[in-house]
DNA sequence: CTATGATCATGA
DNA sequence: TCATGATCATAG
């Protein structure tokens, strides 16, 4: 086990010593068995570059590294270098609803300091031979925060009245509402238009790849 | 079940 | 081709 970094600088440094390797030679460092793919292993790329780093917070619902408030993201990259997959934030909190405000949202704090993986996630390249990227750290710009919590806000809205179930991916300009589960037959509780508690699927918000990629487009002014 | 880490797979 | 909805692994 990797010691937490104890620094920004110090967790910059050590993804400077990631940049430019392969999946395979992180993982042979570490003595972990690269997957013949990520079908059965979607969060292995994910897990692997975490223990690189020496994250600490485990499945605690923290930032990655719990001393400096930075949470990880990998970015998964197409043939053409740009990101390929929407980004997972956090499941919508299903308690409390009615008095959340953006400021102490879950949504926020996760965002708040963030640091990109870029990694080669083209499926035509081996797992292990995909090549890791220069890492940066990011901070919503005020008008990158102000974008996220107006598409926060609509979506909340619609929660508090009741009407999670009716979301669908396709609202939110830059951070939508889409399932997240085991599978979609799994239940949580939900809470309907008159307050009272129903089961629905849970509901988790993502990061669409057109913001993410503007992140990586603009990755020089963060 | 909920949290962590995400990508898969199919329809449009 | 690509985004939405579905799904996979693991820990507690």
């Amino acid at each position: 086990m990797i010691t937490p970094p104890t620094s920004q600088k110090e967790l910059l440094a050590r993804c400077e010593l990631l940049t430019g390797k392969t999946l395979g030679q992180i993982a042979a460092q570490l003595t972990l068995t690269v997957p013949i793919d990520l079908q059965r292993h979607k969060g292995w790329v994910g897990s692997l570059l975490e223990k690189a780093l020496g994250a600490d917070a485990g499945n605690l619902a923290e930032p990655d590294f719990v001393a400096l408030g930075i949470e990880m993201k990998t970015l998964p990259l197409n043939a053409n270098g740009l990101p390929k997959e929407s980004t997972y934030v956090c499941t919508v909190a299903m308690h409390q609803t009615g008095e959340v405000s953006w400021q102490d949202s879950w949504v926020r704090r996760k965002l708040a300091h963030v640091l990109w993986v870029p990694v080669e996630a083209d499926n035509a390249i081996p797992l292990a031979e995909r090549y890791i990227g220069q890492a940066w750290l990011w901070q919503p710009t005020p008008y990158q925060e102000s974008c996220l919590q107006r598409d926060w806000e609509e979506l909340m809205d619609r929660i508090i009245l009741g009407e999670q179930d009716e979301i669908t991916g396709l609202e939110g300009e830059y951070l939508q509402l889409r399932p997240k589960a085991a599978h979609s037959r799994i239940v949580a509780k939900g809470i309907s238009d008159t307050g009272t508690m129903h089961k629905i699927n849970p509901k988790g918000f993502y990061l669409r790849t057109q913001f993410t990629r503007q992140l990586l487009q603009n990755r020089e002014s963060n």
